[in-house]
DNA sequence: ATCCAGGTACCCA
DNA sequence: TGGGTACATGGA
């Protein structure tokens, strides 16, 4: 059992936020501690404060894990300097709809998942909540992933899910996401490199490259981008965050979207043009703050009887 | 029971 | 390029 402390420029940090947060779903929770695997290891984690208390990684893994290094405060101060220049007022425009879900979500932090159990796991979510994505997940690993001890398992491998026959898969609650999940490590295993390449790959090729996998479009791309490459810009757009960035953020409309719902990229540039270049942690302080907002999904509609 | 959820593929104009 | 629809499952 090891500890480490957080420094000053480390903080705020909410492990129960960050593991919750619907970034990552392998996590489990016993009062205060978080059990999870990292790379076939066991690991455990709990917080006291500034204080981690953790086993099974070492700590250089810790921090790369948790992206520790990353200062969260210059991030918030860098949305804030960007809402500013957006909104062309750089003394003291105040944006009290972000500050809020700032307030919600800043010990938030955006891990550093693989790669692999982050495509897998997104293509699971699609058109599902959280708690039944967790679910499928486990019984996915819990069927294909190597036994690692006291019901503890391994994520499974492209070849443990290739090999695996579509009705198979579907008995892990997966619906219509079998045939995904199969044609994605399938083609993973044709291109065994794909997922180093798109590392160094620019945003715009990675995500192209990411929607050829079957199962995988705008959205389960971002958040792979996102929560898995680390790209700080991208924000994926789910039911949430539309409803979220159209109610409180009516300058979202454009001459493209004025009398219709807006398309997914228009709410994405809008994103990343207001929030900057941490536009996704933006996102990720609205999706954690998303059950505390008021919001009326019904925007749509009062406008749309409004003439032009 | 109904509606909805960290959507995508496919079809059609 | 953009809009409409089927798709499986389980939580609220």
């Amino acid at each position: 059992m090891k500890t480490y402390r957080l420094g000053t420029d480390q903080l705020p940090f909410d492990l129960d936020l960050t593991l919750e947060c619907g970034q990552v779903f392998r996590w489990q929770r016993t009062g205060n501690q978080w059990n999870g695997i990292v790379a076939e290891n066991v690991v455990m984690i709990s917080q006291d404060g500034e204080i981690l208390t953790y086993d099974g990684m070492n700590e250089a893994d810790l921090v790369r894990y948790f992206n520790l290094d990353l200062n969260v405060q210059e991030i918030i101060s860098k949305i804030r300097a960007s809402i500013a220049v957006y909104s062309g007022d750089t003394e003291s425009h105040n944006d009290l709809q972000f500050e809020a879900a700032a307030a919600t979500g800043s010990g938030l932090r955006i891990i550093r998942q693989e790669p692999w159990e982050c495509l897998i796991s997104f293509i699971c979510s699609q058109n599902s909540n959280i708690p039944t994505i967790t679910k499928r997940i486990s019984l996915i690993c819990e069927r294909y992933g190597r036994p690692l001890g006291k019901k503890r398992f391994g994520f499974p491998s492209p070849a443990d899910l290739a090999e695996r026959e579509e009705m198979e898969l579907r008995t892990c609650s997966t619906g219509y996401r079998a045939s995904y999940l199969s044609g994605t490590a399938q083609y993973i295993i044709r291109n065994p490199d794909i997922l180093s390449h798109i590392a160094n790959c620019s945003i715009e090729d990675a995500k192209r490259e990411l929607m050829k996998f079957p199962g995988v479009g705008p959205k389960v791309a971002d958040c792979v981008l996102l929560f898995a490459y680390n790209r700080y810009e991208v924000v994926p757009v789910d039911v949430w965050i539309r409803t979220i960035i159209t109610s409180l953020y009516p300058e979202v409309r454009n001459r493209r979207c004025n009398r219709k719902e807006c398309s997914y990229n228009d709410i994405a540039n809008f994103c990343r043009e207001y929030f900057g270049s941490f536009a996704g942690y933006a996102q990720q302080y609205f999706f954690a703050a998303r059950q505390d907002l008021s919001l009326s999904k019904d925007h749509i509609d009062e406008r749309s009887d409004q003439p032009l």
